[in-house]
DNA sequence: CATGAATGAGTGTTCATTCAT
DNA sequence: TATGAATGAACACTCATTCAT
């Protein structure tokens, strides 16, 4: 009995999170209502209350999940030793762009939050730390690809300008009405030759700081 | 006599103007409330709209005239024919994000904004434009670096990349709460490393694809 | 339980429309505020809301039910075969001079309001419909006491002079202090006068205008 | 100089009256706004408090002069002895329409307030005893052409009848978006005919109830 | 006499949240 | 556990009115 009942009980939250997701990422946390959550997770507005304090509590919780997903997925591309270092890099970077486009109006939330506001307390801390294990498995993933004896400051600079370009295609894009996949359809072969030149242009001033040395 | 109530009429519309400015780049458009931009700017709500129409004035008006000032600025420093091309939009690209840097909490609002809501008539009209012959310009910058004959799809698809790395580098510290000048004094090196890797990666991807072809 | 529930959800409607049709009759529809509404209906003004989109529905409400239960009323009236046609035109303006002071502060709403406004939709147009059928089912009263062979335009013009003097009649009282019962004690000689007046002055000036073709 | 002065200033009360009397008349009392009025007067709406001590005050001086001057146009009509008693009283009916509708947002002011408001003082007293007034000079015309020795319950009847007929005209145009000539060019006929058929009623009815008795 | 600047009270409406069941 | 009813705080915006000059 207790069982099913927090089944049921699960599946409710589940539910919740699954059209507060969907939402959100349609039309931007801001926009939609708790009530237009509830009626597409079908339950009553009151019933989000039981399972999550707040909307932003709601909000926090869905972000974590994906964002542990997708460290999960790059950690795997990385991983993948059958690929040379480009194509892992160039691998990781499509994960990365995917996702974030895919959860557009949530990427001002993972990634550009102010890092510290007064009212949060762990809940950013966990943020925070798992993108900056994000930032540093992109970074490995650069530095593979570059001349080897890069000082830290090098490395962390072209590691910084990659991500420029990682977060300009997404930036660019994040506010865009398009789905995402008339987005990708679109833009696929731009983003693809963003990476490629991204990565080539690294990969030359590397050299050529390498040689002036 | 009326000297005197011209000159505080112009420090209440300035104070207007200040308190908007900074209240938009802390925390957003949407989020800032006209009577928070009030109490900020030591007037009754209500006085606000002496000076402008309503909340989205103050905001056009807010950014039309930073913005026309930066594209007279990239429209001198494209024209500077002393330089080569390469310098050209160096400067040009500096300029920009020097400009959306100092104007952060107002970038999304220049370029991110929603460009088209049916309601809107000319005001987002005026910006639209501006943002375009904005892009144009840098645009033109770009291919003025690249090897000729370049189809026109080519051309937009260099653009929009190597706008992807202005845009990423403001949009990485848009958020934040270092002044413009720590910021400059700790990243301009990366500022200049990031243009200088994106224009040599598209040119070298836009000669392997010439030679390809 | 649920049953308890839904009878104070009722409740609490009823004491809306209750309030909301008192105030609109005293003061008027523009005049009267949705937290005026709420405080003599003794709830929130938001819960208003709940049972209504707007303002403007929240009228259409109070004026739809009455006036289809006087439609209903007249119609019958009209096709009571065993009067004559004065006496069946007799009954019809009764019931409708009888409606109309009953629900004398709804009046202008009834009749009187702004026919077509482009932001209404189906409202309004079904209130204009009603009054429309209600207008013509008098003016076919009133033809059917007058000589036959009027032309479209006389018939008309005769439908809506008897119809001033309904007008005239509400009108006059539609701001009067005194209950219902005190005007119909007071009065009701009058209005039957009236009546009679219109409708002989009709039939008259019909047979002088008859004989003088 | 002084005289110059006070010339100005009569100047300039004028206009607001008139600028005020016609907006009300177009628009209606309510919708208008001071501004409006200080617009099309020439003058700051500062200007008005000056003149008048608020919106309402406007109002009323407003109301009161054109009454007083159709009280006069009417009483000036039903004392013209070279017509008959039925031709004054057509020339006195059209008189009160075209003013009525002329004035049309006025005339609930005019004709339909409460009676007693408490917080009005004289103001309303004086209108209320233009109201008698005039309604007198009516009732005074419609029994000239009734048959003589009706006794004064009856002679209050057919006023009120007769009267029924030029409210319900009015009351039926006032709220019309028509301008005052497109009315009349319109409905000038049909005007004509209510109040030939609403005397020919009264008398027919009045010599029947003669003949009864 | 006249005015531009400024404001408080108020408008309809929305929304996250709580309460009683 | 779950819900419908209800609400307070807030939103952008308007308007008649007052104040300092």
């Amino acid at each position: 009995m207790t069982n099913k009942q927090e089944q049921r009980s699960e599946e409710t939250k589940r539910s919740i999170l699954t059209a507060a997701g969907r939402l959100f990422a349609e039309r931007g946390y801001d926009a939609v209502t708790m009530r237009e959550i509830a009626k597409a997770a079908g339950c009553s507005h009151t019933t989000i209350y039981i399972y999550f304090k707040d909307k932003e509590a709601l909000l926090h919780h869905l972000a974590m999940e994906p964002l542990q997903a997708l460290f999960a997925e790059m950690e795997a591309g990385v991983q993948n030793h059958l690929l040379s270092a480009d194509e892992r890099l160039l691998a990781v970077s499509t994960s990365f762009i995917r996702f974030c486009l895919l959860n557009r109006s949530m990427y001002p939330l993972f990634f550009m939050a102010k890092s510290s506001r007064v009212d949060e307390k762990e809940p950013s801390l966990e943020l925070q730390h798992l993108r900056n294990q994000l930032f540093g498995l992109l970074k490995d993933a650069v530095i593979a690809c570059l001349p080897p004896h890069l000082t830290e400051e090098q490395s962390w600079a072209y590691a910084r300008v990659y991500f420029f370009t990682l977060h300009g295609v997404i930036g660019t894009y994040s506010q865009s009405d398009e789905t995402f996949d008339m987005l990708m359809e679109r833009l696929a072969p731009t983003f693809e030759l963003a990476l490629r030149v991204a990565l080539a242009g690294c990969k030359q001033i590397a050299h050529e700081e390498a040689a002036a040395k």
